[in-house]
DNA sequence: TATTGTTATACTCTATAACTATA
DNA sequence: TATAGTTATAGAGTATAACAATA
């Protein structure tokens, strides 16, 4: 008698996938508008969020991105002029991306709209219950790794 | 005085793709051991969810794919065996695609692990805040279409 | 003429390995 | 030898348009 699987709505993967798929609904148009890919976005968008210059694999880390997709929409960001990069001085290994302020002037014409939208999102919603989701989200992305799973039976 | 955008981390969907990441991480192994993409993976239980056969439409639909992928990944689970395609019968153009009796086999025996996977998240997450969430994720993909919204600013 | 599904095309991302240049 | 980042490569998905067969 085999193990009967979920029903396909109750796949998390899913629900998540399918709340995410209709929230970027709302944003995909706005930075098609401006020639950006969503990683591209995210990418100018952990840049926007610090102060300090971050390196190639904190840029990584933080957009859920792979270093060699970070190097390409790096390249693409370089010569669209919006980022700068900085070789650091005791590791010239390392470089240090900020953006530039071409790259600060797009971030700041589209957050408007952006804001606007999410707005919108979160008074159809309900401030409330975006929180509580929020909350949830985060719980979840932290839950601890399972301790040591066979990759194959034996 | 420019719109500051919300903290990177209060982006709806870098939070859903972050628990979406997180839940993958358990499941995509498994599914890498069958050789099977997450798409290729989410075709099958959305035939292994009905009992009758379903058109390529219909499952681009339900598994949020687009129709010239969900061609090319019925044509590789074909070429493995592993669904059946029937022309209907009234309307030569559509196809009816169902598992195949390996199809179907391959299913059930990913079907324990994943479940068991899944029993480990929810225990860890907890049963109650899990259904919470789901609620949430429901009522989130099912918000309304801003109403016409114009694409640029004139 | 409109519709179902496939094929074609261009682009992008994922994933891994190999490579360059530093350290 | 190890590390940071880039380049190379293969594979797959996204998105749109064009197309063939059928309605």
């Amino acid at each position: 008698m085999a193990t009967d699987l979920r029903d396909f709505s109750r796949s998390l993967p899913m629900a998540l996938m399918r709340a995410r798929e209709r929230v970027m609904r709302e944003f995909r148009p706005l930075l098609a508008e401006h020639d950006l890919s969503e990683q591209q976005w995210r990418t100018l968008r952990a840049l926007a969020a610090t102060q300090a210059p971050i390196e190639v694999a904190e840029i990584a880390e933080r957009t859920f991105l792979l270093g060699p997709s970070v190097s390409r929409i790096l390249g693409n960001l370089e010569s669209r002029g919006l980022i700068e990069r900085q070789t650091v001085a005791t590791d010239q290994r390392r470089a240090a991306i900020s953006l530039s302020a071409k790259g600060r002037a797009l971030v700041e014409r589209i957050a408007p709209e952006s804001e606007s939208r999410y707005a919108d999102i979160e008074q159809r919603f309900g401030t409330e219950r975006l929180a509580e989701l929020y909350l949830l989200l985060d719980e979840l992305a932290l839950i601890e790794e399972t301790t040591d799973r066979p990759t194959t039976r034996r």
